[in-house]
DNA sequence: TAGTGGTCTAGACCACTCC
DNA sequence: GAGTGGTCTAGACCACTAG
């Protein structure tokens, strides 16, 4: 309910007088909110900035709006998780560590049914030529991330001339492909064998393995599969409540 | 850039059009757009108009207004993802699994250190009087979730009567306590033991632990430690582009 | 100190939908 | 048909800050 920064406007006194009555309980969920011009009069606003804040609070989901029935507290609800997630780099540097990258293959061909595996891709997306990286961060030169990646040449043809030896892939990219946006998915598994040993681990460790699409435009920019120990790394989130955006039937009768 | 409903407004028609222009790269990071009164005469509408317009670019990200220079596409960028999480009961049901929940503990009690370790707290929260349960989600017959969990009476009484033989505790909470916020942090762990054989799994596979921490007001209200076999379950999560709140640079060099 | 965004208003017309 | 929210305007004053 906090305002970061910035004097009192009318538009956040009431914003937090009524998110205060809606989290509080004191009105429930199905609860209707007087009319947008009584609430705009009892605030002493014009009508204009009632409207702004009620369409803010539809917006994050805190009421229902329905022309000729009126604003009600929104029902349904489900936890929204806003997770914040840069690159490893980044990371790494969030942690106060110092990140290190090692390239340790470079290729350009095009992908077989082993790498789409491996990958996580379904379909067969048609397996343009893309530029196959696979290396390790380093957290204080301790092993934090095995990353394996294909880049689509055709929609990043640029990528070609870069070594990435030293550029590391995700951060380039992020700065090449702006407002691309990406899929992850997120399990546990145990590393054997070769993953294992790209991040000195013993065989069996629980690690987690993020599975990345991203795209653009509809077009596939960049697969990638990143293990991170398990022990080591862990993502977070913070959950803030909203209330889902379909279902949310505004009964008066709770 | 697809509204969902409603016909065209100028609002929606702005939008799309400056969005348009910035994911496509006409308009690269750092790039000053006319001002305010300048786009609302190209557009012929009103400043008010435009304005929201560029407020809603502003707070979702994609550009950076500062007072007396003006409006910038936003650099520093970031990719934040969004992930509904309901509860247990929700996502077995989303996977078009029958759901049922098994409980296999229950007793209020004082959380001693191995319970404040076990579900990730920290700081000793005050140990408040808590109602402590344990119990098993299943999908289709099969263990889907250990789910270890304690409830502070003081912040919710009503839950010392209810058996949560057949409330799943999550469900429960979720529509007891509206507008809660939860801090969830997800790692890989080898399970091994008891954890291990509550999920039927053998020793050592890898499980994506969740722990998650609720609070409301500023009081706890539930700590909970779930695990899931790591290869029978996956997060997923959608990525848009979004400008970092902080160091975004509005320099139009860059 | 001048120019930019930030906010607010009083009034208007429109679209939708419950009755 | 009537009442609700959805949108828009023309104009105004204020707050901040770069120059």
């Amino acid at each position: 309910m906090g305002h970061p920064k910035g004097q009192e406007t009318h538009h956040s006194r009431i914003l937090d007088a009524l998110l205060q009555k809606i989290v509080s309980g004191a009105w429930p969920p199905g609860f209707q909110l007087d009319r947008e011009t009584d609430l705009a009069a009892q605030f002493c606003v014009s009508r204009m900035t009632m409207n702004k804040v009620l369409t803010q609070l539809a917006q994050d989901g805190y009421v229902v709006r329905r022309r000729r029935s009126g604003t009600f507290v929104a029902k349904a609800r489900t936890q929204s998780a806003v997770m914040a997630i840069n690159n490893v780099a980044d990371e790494v540097a969030a942690l106060g560590r110092r990140h290190r990258w090692r390239l340790d293959a470079r290729e350009v061909r095009k992908l077989g049914a082993a790498d789409l595996r491996l990958l996580g891709v379904r379909r067969a997306s048609v397996p343009e030529d893309a530029l196959s990286l696979s290396g390790v961060h380093f957290a204080d030169d301790e092993p934090f991330c095995f990353e394996m990646r294909a880049i689509n040449l055709h929609v990043v043809p640029g990528a070609q001339g870069v070594g990435f030896d030293r550029e590391v892939p995700g951060s380039w990219l992020l700065q090449t492909m702006p407002w691309s946006t990406a899929r992850n998915s997120v399990r546990a598994v145990n590393v054997h064998g070769r993953d294992a040993g790209r991040l000195d681990l013993p065989d069996g460790t629980a690690c987690l393995e993020i599975l990345r699409k991203t795209e653009i435009g509809g077009d596939w920019v960049t697969y990638a599969r990143l293990l991170y120990p398990g022990e080591a790394f862990q993502l977070t989130a913070e959950f803030e409540p909203k209330a889902a955006q379909d279902g949310a039937a505004p009964e008066t009768g709770g």
